[in-house]
DNA sequence: GTCTATATTATGATAGAC
DNA sequence: GTCTATCATAATATAGAC
């Protein structure tokens, strides 16, 4: 999980402010349509600042993958935490899904249109990419499981209820209407129930 | 339709080869990325040339996105003239998925990838992705009305196979595996089972 | 650790010869 | 209509002062 402000040290409070403004960014307006004075506006540091703290874009890239993959990780085993059974848990999936609707449809999935932008020739991005979405796919497939399914049938549901969400993801954002999310959310109910 | 090569001028031909070689490039790796030498490189034409036929990448994108409307219509259209039932042509769009799933698994879906990278902050250009995304949504509804289903459920039908097939371009993307479009054919090929 | 200033490239766009 | 050569700019990366 994410340390408290007031444990950190200076340096380490600056490179989660650089991180935290970058993936802002990187979601919101690209990676490649992102500029170092970008980040430098948005953290409001100096340009040598961050440089200090990431020796490249590529390397805070690489960091911002790492800060996503683990920010996945948490808010699933947060739920996991939360909720005893696995149904509440799925539930908790497709309500993240109508909660953010406004900003997923305004920029799309945070990890999908990451990986659309720089899984087309970079594959150790592309990988990054995978890693993230594979934890979920594995965590939506565990749930099924104990809902009861085999292990076959509960990675074929993760599936089907994974791309569901990406592609409602995609055209939420191409036409621009929200609306889309509700409207499908109640087919996506239908599949959690088991 | 395409016109044949014979029957166009000389301006013409060149026209029509930038604007062949910027889709791909587009496609294959993004927009931003593609450099204006890129496509100087793809056509072996020289710079100013291209600027003679197009004054500026935007130009070349905007004509990219006609060439693409008119391609996505001209598809449908030779599908409906060669197809007289509904549940034909519906085939025709899940084994087009399978038939270029290699493709769409390397580099994603070209209309959403391209909607990804642009449509986050200008409007014009998700305005020319969603005429794509429209142009196939009704379409689909269409054929979904000719077998039997009411307006409503119709489009709810297209919306559902059309969000199923673009998940699918993201995952098989991410995970740069194609074996997802086969896995998944048969769950396609049931949602047009009226 | 943080800043200002500079270097280096590469990109999109233009000018002008043929 | 097509080419070569050049311009202006914007972006990343670096150097060095405080």
């Amino acid at each position: 999980m994410e340390k408290v402000v007031a444990t950190m040290k200076q340096g380490e409070q600056t490179r989660d402010r650089i991180l935290k403004s970058a993936n802002k960014l990187f979601y919101r307006r690209g990676f490649h349509q992102t500029a170092f004075s970008d980040i430098v506006s948005e953290t409001g540091l100096s340009k040598g600042n961050i440089t200090y703290h990431f020796k490249s874009k590529d390397t805070i890239l690489a960091a911002v993958f790492e800060q996503r993959i683990a920010q996945t990780k948490a808010t699933l085993a947060a739920w996991d935490r939360q909720y005893p059974d696995a149904a509440s848990r799925l539930n908790c999936f497709i309500d993240s899904l109508l909660e953010g609707k406004s900003t997923l449809t305004r920029y799309g999935c945070p990890n999908a249109t990451l990986a659309g932008e720089l899984g087309k020739q970079d594959e150790v991005n592309r990988e990054l990419s995978q890693r993230i979405f594979d934890t979920i796919w594995n965590w939506l497939t565990t749930q099924f499981v104990h809902l009861g399914l085999s292990a076959e049938k509960a990675k074929d549901s993760a599936l089907e209820l994974f791309t569901s969400a990406q592609g409602l993801c995609v055209l939420a954002h191409v036409y621009n209407d929200e609306s889309l999310f509700t409207r499908e959310s109640t087919r996506l109910k239908k599949l959690i129930q088991i």
